[in-house]
DNA sequence: AACTTACGTTAACAAATCATTAACAGTTTT
DNA sequence: AAAACTGTTAATGATTTGTTAACGTAAGTT
């Protein structure tokens, strides 16, 4: 199995346990961005896209349990390993258990952990959740291809960067090809809010997009009057 | 294992012992430069390439942990192997225990040595530290070249020595060459934290780097607003 | 010890970017 | 026809970034 582009975050208070942890799994192959608490974990799991979790369960200001319960609000399936001090007799650890989760004692060797990993994410593979299934494709729209990772939009003719709501706007449309995308499910996905406000600015996203993709006649971004927006693509 | 071709720097004062090691290793195959103090043994490492360092502690003009210091300031990874006289309890000692460094107290068998040399480099080579010829490879960026080991930034008309910051932060943006890399991702790998004036520091080098990758006009590192950079190299 | 040098951080100010809001025109529904 | 919704452009203000210089510190040098 190829740890390539596979994303970590990793989330434990030690230093210098962190640092040794981060630098095996980053010889592995792994992507690992670290923080040193739960908040400081949460606040990076919503900005980011990872494949698994590894969360240290003492921590200061957000436990492990609470972290993963705030993870879980936002993705369902996303394995987790936590880490615990040896006889910890937590209930909490078997309410876990569960799924693709998994919980090593500390202390443990990195050849244990990196063990433990890939046979996580190979059991959550097999479980038929491709973990980032869309995460580096491209996606093409009649002529232009859309970059999401680098939140370009490129054609013949052009190449466009994109901003952070133009780009999630777009990938939320064109994973969605030829469907209606609510107003309120683009709103709360992206805005994470819906009033009247925010949902003019959509507008005004709306009309950006319609302007970038303007080279392309098969493509249109068509009102639903009341209800949505549907990016079309014909033929 | 093959041990042809693996060099190894020899930094041993006692010229009696120094002679039996160096000819011990050299029958095992290994190719072997012998200093006599810590002053050469600098001077030998930073003109010639070594896989691996064997130090005696007590030494005149330079100890082994002082010449360590230094030789990890140009070669963070390297296996280090420390001699020491038998129960030296120096702290110091663990400081250098982590990673691929060993030490062996004296009086020992030469193959005690050869073994411990075999273990360490096996390590290494599995940690794909910089042993591995992978990591060890020279990155073209544009008409540049950039050697992370040796912190070297080189084209046809200029040579220039990164400090490490600079070197961390290019190999990082080099290694994702035409893909963002998120502010967040740069900071907590380089400098593990993610704060505002961190933040700051971070710009400030890339200014820098702008600057040293400024005579090759096909090479640019563009902002992403919000996100992050992107090192680009066109064509 | 006093003096350099090198490096990373912080400060300070200029410039650019972006999301939002406002404003007004046009559409669709009831 | 009134009300609600949408399209579009431009103005606004906050945030982010670019850049240079000053600063502090640690190491080496005299």
């Amino acid at each position: 199995m190829s740890t390539n582009g596979t994303s970590i975050l990793l989330v434990e208070d030690d230093p210098n346990l962190s640092i040794v942890i981060r630098e095996y799994l980053e010889m592995e192959g792994y992507k690992v961005l670290h923080c040193k608490d739960g908040k400081e974990g949460l606040d990076a799991f919503t900005k980011n896209k990872f494949d698994l979790c590894i969360l240290d369960i003492m921590m200061p200001r957000m436990d492990g349990f609470t972290l993963a319960k705030e993870i879980r609000k936002v993705s369902e399936f996303i394995p987790i390993v936590f880490l615990t001090a040896k006889t910890m007799d937590d209930d909490r650890i078997n309410g876990f258990k569960a799924g693709c989760d998994d919980y090593i004692t500390k202390p443990f060797s990195t050849e244990e952990l990196s063990l433990r990993i890939k046979a996580i994410l190979k059991r959550c593979r097999i479980m038929g959740s491709p973990l980032n299934p869309e995460q580096n494709k491209e996606i093409h729209i009649g002529n232009y291809t859309f970059d999401p990772s680098n939140m370009l939009l490129t054609s013949e003719k052009s190449e466009r960067n994109l901003t952070r709501k133009e780009s999630a706007l777009l990938k939320l449309l064109s994973e969605n090809i030829n469907q209606i995308v609510t107003r309120e499910f683009a709103l709360r996905t992206i805005w994470g809010d819906d009033d009247y406000f925010i949902g003019r600015s959509m507008d005004v996203f709306i009309t950006k997009l319609r302007k970038y993709l303007g080279e392309d006649p098969a493509i249109s971004i068509t009102n639903i009057h009341g209800t949505g927006f549907r990016l079309e693509v014909k033929e």
